[in-house]
DNA sequence: TCGCCCGATTAGATCTAGTCTAAAGATATT
DNA sequence: AATATCTTTAGACTAGATCTAATCGGGCGA
């Protein structure tokens, strides 16, 4: 599910978001980029992109309707600030820790860790979270 | 690696940590909650029980120590907010959607993620993320 | 015991990411 | 054209977290 070759606005439509200009310039700049940007490095880099000027509350705007269409999803990786990925591929994430830099490690990579450990990446921890909806059934304590 | 049952005054000097009264009475309350609390949550939760007061930078500054001394970690649940947990055992969260609510999974759990499935949790969505050095060989791009 | 040092704590100012508000702008419908 | 609805905007506001400068307090040498 790779959706960096279709138009910005193919995009939007297909998930049900009005294609406005500024939603396009935003959809286009994320899903072109393999990078992980927060809100403020979207406006920076869409900033000049229209012939109006573009605030701050649309990118936010905007990046919600996106997260919520399902075009992006959050990404949490350091404490206060939200990163947004385009990448709806199955996948996770290395954080470089010195750097700050995030790479995107593909799902079938994960099953040979063993073998990268040593490699490229050189791992302190881990951190998976699950989201979903908690049944109510109280028989059995998790932890 | 549970540490709820040693003291927190045994915990805080066997991680080089000096134990003063503010310290002990967050790292106690951290130790012996099943919670995740969030910063201004400790807060909450230890005002009253020294006899001076415990101001909010004090939170700041010890659960900062802490976590850089091993007795607890960071988890990045949602957005804009960090949660401790000073549980070390291996183990990954539950987040449900609805209530914010997070539950430990212990690591041997996942393993057996497709029976948990219809069970105690409905998962829409995991996220893993790797925190470590990138070792600087560019031979390869993981994405 | 006194005085000094140095790390810990404090209240409150400040910073930053993100949301809210109210007005103005765009688009579609009739 | 009038209306309704949705989007965008600038800037006010909020919340989480950090910073600052003053004060506190325990240890230690004289």
């Amino acid at each position: 599910m790779n959706l960096a070759n279709q138009s910005a606005e193919s995009v939007l439509l297909s998930h049900g978001v009005k294609p406005t200009p500024q939603r396009m310039v935003i959809a286009e700049y994320l899903l072109n980029t393999l990078d992980h940007p927060s809100a403020e490095e979207v406006l920076t880099a869409v900033t000049g992109k229209l012939p109006v000027a573009l605030s701050r509350a649309t990118v936010y705007n905007t990046l919600n309707s996106l997260k919520d269409a399902g075009v992006i999803r959050e990404v949490l990786t350091e404490p206060g600030k939200v990163r947004y990925d385009a990448n709806l591929c199955h996948h996770h994430h290395f954080v470089d820790v010195k750097s700050g830099q995030i790479i995107d490690v593909p799902v079938e990579k994960v099953e040979e860790i063993g073998k990268l450990l040593d490699k490229k990446f050189k791992v302190h921890g881990v951190q998976v979270t699950f989201f979903g909806d908690l049944q109510q059934d109280e028989s059995e304590q998790a932890k």
